[in-house]
Formats: structure tokens, sequence, C-alpha cells
DNA sequence: CTGAAAGCGCTTACAG
DNA sequence: CTGAAAGCGCTTACAG
């Protein structure tokens, strides 16, 4: 691999000067910037980075945090548009992406080793939760960082998500535009991501701008996976009180209902109306397509990745909370409800 | 951060000692090993794996190469599965793994920056094609690689990729054991993943084996998504002669037919079976769950990336291709075919 | 405009 | 068993 001595020797100058041209500093005579430019492209020469930083105290390199949980979470298809997002705005601005997804595992030291041994100026981490890593180590070592997703500490800083409780509150606008009045919700897990929370709040949201109770019965925890909505589907429709409409807080869960819809003979949306969130793969994969709340993932990768850098350049030390857009997609498991009393 | 000079120093010895603690050798007193290790803790000392690896010529960093490509191939978890298997154990031998997706759009230039830079030891290729990474430039830089999937320039080395023969002939013998004798066949694009000709070439295998011929009326083309595979269903059961039965060369393009299937009001697997390919995330969410080929993405992350830590350590210089097991996995969409004539 | 020197945090012969 | 010195590939005052 060439080094800067090589392209120095062959443009017969010193490695000042080439370093000089590679910063782009205006003191080098026309000449011998071309002399020098010509010599790297000769060798193919491309700097060390790791020399550079130690420097520099600079690494090019950005951390994302992926921790891989229970709830499987890593499979869904919503983070891989996060991480593009990551990668292909750490790329625009010459910077490489280190992957690391802790496991559940894994201790703290982990996180030690990984923020310790120098190679990164910044992470941005994706929704976090217990056992995550905490703002003080990187506090200590200098290392900023965003969330992409919420802070599990619940500050409104530096972090980066979609307007959850704007989509729960479309979602079941939407189910008592249509008329629906006995809706049920399927939640996530209780206490672990914020996002159901917040999700929770807009659909309260709803039902209260029109009057309507939610009935507790009605409620279902699952924890994001196909069959505990199925599970969440027969505690809610095999009940007294049968909704006509269930707002799920993921499309997986959702998927879960179907399938035990179609096992119990109860026809979508003529039986029941379904409403989902997320918009990744799963809603045109069902039939019928179902109706969601969509994010925008990759955007939540750029706009967290756009922002470390600018805490890294240090334009900025802090940054509230930038809340996205979601949007309703009416496909076809929504109908107004049937009368049948 | 606290450098091996800070922790000489709280340890009252030189920084050649400290650095003869962390790489374990043996001439070092009993003593003195304890107090510079109790030096480390107290200063949660992290050698900056930058500075060793610029002595060392070594990165502890291996480089994870994930083409962006037109068929979304990147939405598939079966590539999540990859990485998780690649990063686990890239994590199990202390090091790290950095990421880069090239986009469609890029030159070759910025594999040349992103291996130039001097910032990986290795690097594991996924499934490749026109416009991935080439050997030469990795011989050129002494950068071992290998390929979790097929190579495009087809050497049978440092590669290791699924049986798709063997499960493409599982799949087929699945589909004539049980009576079928028309079977369509809806394929991955043609010239473009190897994966797609060995997956063909097992199926003839099987056909061959019971002396059924393949109808190239009954053969499709989709991209592996699922609206491709709704469309080459047109094509296939719309045709003059209808199959009983199709090998769908993934699980995707089966949704497609499954949507096309209910469109047209054939029941599955009554009226017609279908089989897939990958079962990732998908058969479990259509209904009725899907008959499908299983692979082991995780594992070809993990095979791959052992055997990059071969190359890296000089321990092999090459390897035979690798070739991992697949299984049939038998759910509700593949039945004998209904006697209808 | 150009280059010699010091130093970033490590490791590795080498000498004691 | 311990440490002084050189050097990995770069950059940054500083002097000329």
């Amino acid at each position: 691999m060439a080094t800067i001595y090589d392209v120095a020797r062959l443009a017969k100058v010193s490695k000042t000067t080439v370093s000089k041209v590679l910063s782009n500093t205006p003191y080098v005579s026309e000449e011998t910037r071309k002399r020098v430019l010509e010599a790297m492209t000769q060798l193919q020469y491309s700097p060390n980075l790791a020399a550079r930083g130690l420097k520099n105290n600079r690494k090019y390199v950005i951390g994302l945090i992926v921790p891989h949980h229970p709830y499987h979470l890593f499979h869904d298809p919503f983070i891989l548009d996060i991480v593009l997002g990551v990668e292909s705005t750490a790329s625009s601005h010459d910077y490489s992406v280190l992957l690391f997804i802790p496991k559940p595992t894994d201790k703290q030291g982990v996180y030690d080793r990984f923020l310790r041994t120098g190679y990164v100026d910044g992470v941005v981490t994706l929704e976090s939760h217990q056992g995550g890593i905490d703002d003080q180590v990187l506090d200590e070592l200098g290392i900023p960082r965003v969330s992409a997703g919420y802070r599990e500490d619940l500050k409104q800083i530096n972090s980066v998500h979609s307007n959850d409780r704007l989509g729960a509150y479309q979602a079941l606008s939407h189910l008592l535009t249509l008329g629906h009045r006995t809706i049920g919700i399927i939640s996530g897990p209780q206490n672990f991501v914020v996002a159901v929370e917040e999700r929770m709040r807009g659909a309260r949201d709803a039902l209260a701008e029109w009057s309507v109770e939610l009935d507790p019965q009605l409620v279902a925890f699952g924890d994001f996976t196909v069959e505990s909505g199925y599970q969440a589907a027969q505690k809610i429709l095999g009940g007294a009180r049968r909704p006509t409409a269930i707002f799920n807080m993921n499309d997986r869960m959702a998927a879960g209902v179907m399938h035990y819809a179609r096992d119990h003979g109860l026809s979508i949306p003529r039986d029941l109306s379904l409403i989902g969130f997320d918009d990744i793969a799963i809603p045109t994969i069902v039939e019928p397509p179902l109706t969601t709340i969509h994010q925008y993932p990759e955007m939540i990768g750029q706009v967290a990745t756009e922002h470390l850098f600018e805490l890294i350049n240090g334009e900025i030390t802090i940054f509230p909370t930038i809340v996205l857009p979601v949007e309703l997609i009416v496909r076809e498991t929504t109908a107004p409800p049937t009368m049948m009393d």
C-alpha cells in the first residue's frame, strides 16, 4: 500500500508538501501541486486514516449500535432502512460506519471495549431500553451520540423519531370516522419501548375527541411478533364485547390477527377492520393488503446521522428531539362497521 | 482517554512493560504485572487500536460489503441474519465490523476508497454480481476476502453458500412425491444471481429422476418481489396448460402467487400447491403458512467469517467452497393434486 | 512557497 | 525481568 512517503519521493517533494496538497492548503505552487496529484493517482494513493486519526484525534468512523434484543426487533426490515440511511449519510461525509450489535447476554463491558478502543468519533444508537448504552460513559469519553429512536432516559434531546403519537391518533381517527365505536388495541410490550406509550397516548387522544371510552377489556399486550398478535386477538375477540375494529401497534401483530380471523371465519374488513403500524414489507404481503401507518425509517437514519456530524464538528452541542412525519396509508383492511344489532 | 503512558506512570513502570503485560509476555514479574493490571482497571484503560494497528499492520476490523442493488435484496431479512452471523463471529474474535453498502450508482472508485484507507484486515462480501468488487484490487492490497454467497467469477474457492441445488431438488421431489406432474417454476432473474441457476439445476435433477418434462411455458422469471410473483403467476396460470403446483425461487414471489390465486378464486393447496425458498419471516405470515426450503443465513455469516480469520491469520491461503445444508419445511401450501380430468 | 522536526499511541527488537 | 529507542503513516507548528 502506497504511503505518503512514496508519493513524496515520486513527486520529488517532502511529505509535508504532500500533506499540504492533501489538505488543500493554498500555499502550494500550482506546479508542485500538479506533480503531487499525479504521483498520487499513479500510486493509487489513499491516506491511511488510522494514521491520520492518530494525529488528528479524528477517526473518520462513526459507530452504529443496534441492540439485538429478545423481541427480534433486529429482524424487522424497519431497522435495515435506518441502517441504510445511516450508512449513506456517513458515506456522503466520507465516513465509514462501524457496526456493533450487543447481545442481551453481553455485559456493560462490551460497550466499553467498543468505545474505548478509540475507533469512533460518535455513535448513533437505535431505540434502546434497559441495558442499553448510557450517556455517562459517552460523556466521559467525549463521544457524541444521537438516538435514532427514543432515548431510554426520556430526555428530549439528541434524538430523532417518528411522530408515534400522531400516527396512532390518525389510525384511531380513521377508524372512528368510518363509524367504529368499539375498538380494540393490541399494544406492544409495556414499559419496554417508549414508542408504545406514545402510540397509546395518540390513541387516547383520538378516542377522547370522539368521546369514545377505551374498554380495558379490549386492550391486549403483544411482543410485536405474529404469534403474539394471534394470542392477543384471541383474548380480545373471544371476550364478551367484541370490537368491530382493532388498532395494532405493528404490522406483524396485525398479521397474527388476520390469521386468527381466518381460523375463526371472520372476514376482513367485513367483520373486523384492522390497522397496523410501520408499513414495512408485511402490508403488501398479507391478503387483503393492510391499512397502516407509514414511517420513514431511512429518513430517521439520515437525519440522525446528519445531526451527529454537527455534534462531531462542534457546530452544535445539543439539539432538541426531532419528530418526523408519519402517514396514514389506507389499503383494504378497514371499512365501515357492518350493522348487526 | 487513558493512554499507555498514563498507566505506565501510575504503575511506575515503562510503557514497554505495560505493552508486555498487554500482550501477555511471560517475562514480566508477577508483582509488576499485578501493579500494571491494577493501573489499567483503575484508569479504565483500553488500548487504542488505531495506534496498535499502525505498528502491527493489523486493523482489528473486517469489512462487510453489502451491495444495495435494484432487487432490494437488502430488504430481505435473510441478509440481516447473515450480518448477524458476521458480527457475532467478528466480535468473538475481538474484531469490529465496518459496514459498507455500495449503491448501484457508485463507481468502482468507492471500493478503492473503502479498501485503501487501510481500515480493514479482510472483507466478507455478500452475494454479488455485475459491478461488485473484484479480487484484483483485493489481491493487490493483500486483503483476504470470503464470499457469503456465490462468487461472481464462479471460482469454487473462498466462499460459503447454501446447497441451493439440493434445496430445489428437495422442493421438486416433494411435489413429485405428492403426485404432481405438471409443475410450474417461478425463477429469479436470469444471469443475475448464481443461486438461481443452481436452483434451476436442482429442479431439473428431480424432474429428470421422475422422467417428468419441464414445459418452458410453465417457467417464468420474476425479480424476487411480491409483484413479480403475481405477474409470473398470471403468465403461468393464465396459459393453456395449467400446473397443479409451482416451485417459487423465493418466498416473496410465492406470496405474490398466493395473491393471484386469491384474486382468481384458486384455493391453496386444493387447486394449487406452492413451495417457496428461504423461510424468512414470510412463510408464517401468509395464510396458509408456506411450505418452503429453509436456509441457515446466520450460519453462512458465521462460517464465512471464521474462514476469513483463518485467511487473515495466514493459517490457510485458500479454501474450497463450503456448501451448507438446507431443509424442506412442509407447512400447509402443498398437498396431492386434485384429480380433475 | 517548501521542508525538518516533533509527536499522536502503540510495539518490537535490542541492550542492560 | 525492565526500559530506551526507533518507527508505523500521518499532520502541524515552525523556520527558512
